[in-house]
DNA sequence: TCGGCAAAATTGTGATCACATTGACATCGG
DNA sequence: CCGATGTCAATGTGATCACAATTTTGCCGA
């Protein structure tokens, strides 16, 4: 038997690692957090359905905020939902992908370089730190604690300022890469990752706008293009039909 | 008494105009429509609260479907939650117009690219008919034919391409333009629009992507300089103490 | 052994109800 | 006449129930 349905991890779990966080506010929106992080840290697989009574089941809740989260988290674009109207992770192909990057290349830097007047000492501290934080998940292979970093290092900078039309824009695309990349780390590993936030932090410290936004738009593109050469537009299917439960996410057009 | 609620129109009318659009698909699918369609078209003034039981009396539906819409257009942009938990049309101030308008500069240009090479001589045929009808509505003074119009013309070109990442982005932008260009154009009137979709539609007809990138930008820089200068960075608050409910959605930060 | 077919379980959807909290309103005291 | 305070309506939230559609499962026959 297959399981078709996603039930983020342990079910039954008395203290479940899909933790809603803090638990002020709506109960709806804690399941929209923990919803939203375990789509950003890949923890839910592209290809499987996700139910809202399983959901609900798998978080402790009855299914009426469940209902709401979903609903949330498909605006964003993190989930679809089928003609079945049923919810899915989307799968991911090359033309999604490429969008996603275009996308990434076009806001990141611009919302990177509005928030620079905003960076204080205080976070480029927290920048350094975060940065170490990846250098070592990146040295361990630790694929969960890199992509963690990552979001952070990047979302650190971007919420310095005032935004409240690109960061949620770029949240996103975030939530649409998650599971995707997720999964594509879990198969080429982590080695191949350089760091180039150290490029970011010295262009931050030097208030260099211009070098910040390159520095972004190289960490992007580095990272991207190895997973477009190596995963997206490989040349054969044969690999899918050796194992085909191994790669449940990509679906390779032509 | 003054009503702090939206009610979108007539409530209590047989056959409202505020139509969820086709009878398919399921009922919060259509209250997402109408409450979309309502904020696009600037049926809905900023400065109001949404209200469920509202919405859904409004509708001639129950509050269960509407909760899910607003949590869909609230997840867009289109709607905020305050710290009381009540749904607002959000206020535009200067800071994020500045941004609307940087972000729409940053991705329609490029998705107009990007469908390029999708518009066929069928599609360029509607582009010069919503052209002509923005033309008409202009000369009219028709507010509203004239923001109905000028959203077709933008998507009808957007929408030609396969994209799944742009099209959504760029729809929240003028999910969160669309009330507080309505109330603009109550005040400033149409006569100041000058027409430039003339440019686009020719570079689309020489194929020429530089061109009609650089008729998206200036497209969208025109009409927004023209706000930015004549409504947002009015130099006093003169005529909000002299009028104070003629002008319920701009709050000039200072 | 394999391909339909019907039964049963599961899913999303919508409605209704109960409850805590917020906001508005009227009344009362100064 | 004005401000404080108590009351009451209204709102968002969450749960439970019913229903139709879909999916899965089990079974029978070829």
């Amino acid at each position: 038997m297959v399981k078709r349905t996603s039930d983020l991890g342990a079910p039954a779990d008395p203290s479940p690692d899909d933790d809603p966080g803090s638990d002020d506010g709506p109960l709806h929106d804690r399941v929209y957090r923990a919803l939203r992080d375990a789509l950003v840290t890949g923890r839910i697989v592209p290809g499987r359905a996700v139910t809202l009574r399983g959901l609900a089941q798998s978080l402790g809740v009855s299914p009426m905020p469940v209902r709401e989260a979903i609903r949330r988290v498909s605006a964003e674009g993190g989930l679809v939902v089928g003609a079945n109207r049923r919810v899915w992770v989307p799968d991911m192909d090359a033309a999604r992908f490429d969008e996603l990057v275009r996308a990434r290349i076009l806001l990141e830097p611009e919302a990177a370089v509005r928030a620079l007047p905003h960076i204080d000492a205080a976070r480029l501290d927290r920048l350094r730190a975060i940065d170490e934080a990846i250098d070592r998940a990146l040295a361990e292979g630790d694929v969960e604690a890199y992509m963690a970093g990552n979001h952070r290092f990047h979302f650190e900078i971007y919420a310095a300022g005032p935004s409240r039309v690109l960061l949620p824009l770029i949240e996103s695309l975030w939530l649409q890469f998650g599971p995707f990349m997720r999964s594509v780390y879990g198969r080429v590993g982590t080695a191949i990752l350089v760091d180039h936030h150290v490029h970011a932090v010295e262009a931050i410290a030097a208030r260099d706008a211009d070098r910040l936004a390159e520095a972004i738009r190289a960490d992007i593109l580095d990272g991207m293009e190895v997973i477009d050469d190596t995963v997206l537009r490989r040349p054969t299917g044969s690999e899918t039909s050796s194992s085909p439960e191994s790669d449940p996410c990509l679906h390779v057009p032509g």
